[in-house]
DNA sequence: ACTCTCCCTCAAGGTTTCGTCAAGCCCGCG
DNA sequence: CGCGGGCTTGACGAAACCTTGAGGGAGAGT
């Protein structure tokens, strides 16, 4: 099994101002932040890239943030953190057992909202049964686990694996690793990545990175 | 190991002569006092400041010390004090899990609260065997000791090492440490943290501070 | 089985990055 | 005004790392 240790987290708000600022500061957390801006489209996303939090606005077009959660809980226990900007609503989100984790109310520090927000990432979710991972990457602090065994990664294997390792199962080209680790005005060979994987395969152990002929690399999903 | 020493302690009470009694105490040790003085608005203090520590009173308007400890424990693992004025309460404090770490019987010596409070802030939150620090980073003194001899930094040396020191393990960009430190429009060659950082290991010893080629620094988290 | 393509391996050269040292500058203080 | 500590800059050397190239092996298709 393969652990991604940043956390992907979607912010759902009609008020591109409040998303943006919001985006702003949990990426400087180094999270993964999407966002999209009503609530149909929140529970598709959430159905798809099953991200790890969800701040969700109280006030959305199509259908509203309550809405959306029920919706969202019947297939994802995700953290939700709800945005309310009336007061009165608290009671709903606290009271009544909507499903939400927590709830800010406009207008928020953006300092709290980090604030709650990690906290909830603290909290652990995955019951007792603790799954031991045999490959862990750690964005952050730019450390990999392999086998239990702590790895010392040169900064390009580490970007390469952290490429893979985002989506495990998924096929990445090698253009477009050349494009995340490299820049996307790189000139040069796809073969420089054959060689980087070789040095990464040689320090991880075999059986993690599968090279998907005249495609690309991905990182094993078992 | 490593310690963080800005201790922030958050005092709830409503009778506001303890409050301010117990406060003066504590901020005669050093330490950075909030207060405030009942139960709903503890829970909200705790969640946005993060204290390290909490003394709570049992008997508090709105909610009261049991619940309001309750609701912390939810995504809060601060070292709590819990005050009562009444014996027999003791044993919920101490028989039923409440969670709380100690407690203490009104009326108490402020002598008692120091020492007590004392002891919990030297208490390992990190599983039984007591490691004695090698590094310890008190922003408020701006002080530095490492393996057990006081250090003495220059402004520069010392905002460095509490920028890494912050979060152990977590790798801070040079660009980052740069804006940190110097602030966000200072121009000038990455370098300079090299060389500030090279005259901070000669005085703490090597083996605290990290480089993690290309991307920055981090402090080890061993 | 053959061939062609793609990928892996290995090693050497070149480049970047970081650590070290030393000299100059700025500022506060005596 | 002179002194001293600390900050900054530059140069240099060493180490780490990236890149490139050539050769061999395995896979897929014919």
């Amino acid at each position: 099994m393969v652990s991604w240790m940043s956390h992907r987290i979607l912010v759902v708000d009609d008020e591109s101002p409040i998303l943006n600022l919001v985006r702003g500061y949990l990426e400087h957390e180094g999270w993964t932040v999407s966002t999209v801006g009503d609530g149909l489209a929140a529970v598709e996303h959430v159905r798809v890239e099953r991200p790890d939090l969800i701040v969700l606005d109280v006030m959305l077009p199509e259908i509203d943030g309550f809405e959306a959660l029920r919706r969202i809980r019947t297939f994802s226990d995700a953290y939700v953190l709800m945005l309310t900007a009336r007061a009165d609503e608290v009671d709903r989100i606290v009271g009544l057992s909507v499903g939400a984790d927590d709830y800010l109310v406009k207008p928020f520090s953006p300092r709290e909202l980090v604030a709650r927000v990690k906290a909830l990432l603290r909290r652990p979710r995955t019951a007792a049964g603790a799954p031991t991972c045999d490959l862990v990457v750690d964005p952050a602090r730019r450390s990999v686990t392999a086998h239990g065994a702590a790895v010392v990664l040169t900064a390009t294997e580490f970007d390469i694996l952290a490429a893979i390792a985002r989506d495990p199962g998924i096929v990445v080209p090698r253009g477009d690793l050349l494009e995340a680790v490299w820049g996307p005005e790189f000139v040069g060979d796809d073969h420089l990545v054959d060689v980087h994987v070789a040095n990464l395969r040689a320090k991880i152990g075999d059986g993690f990175v599968e090279t998907v002929r005249g495609i690309g690399y991905r990182l094993a999903s078992g």
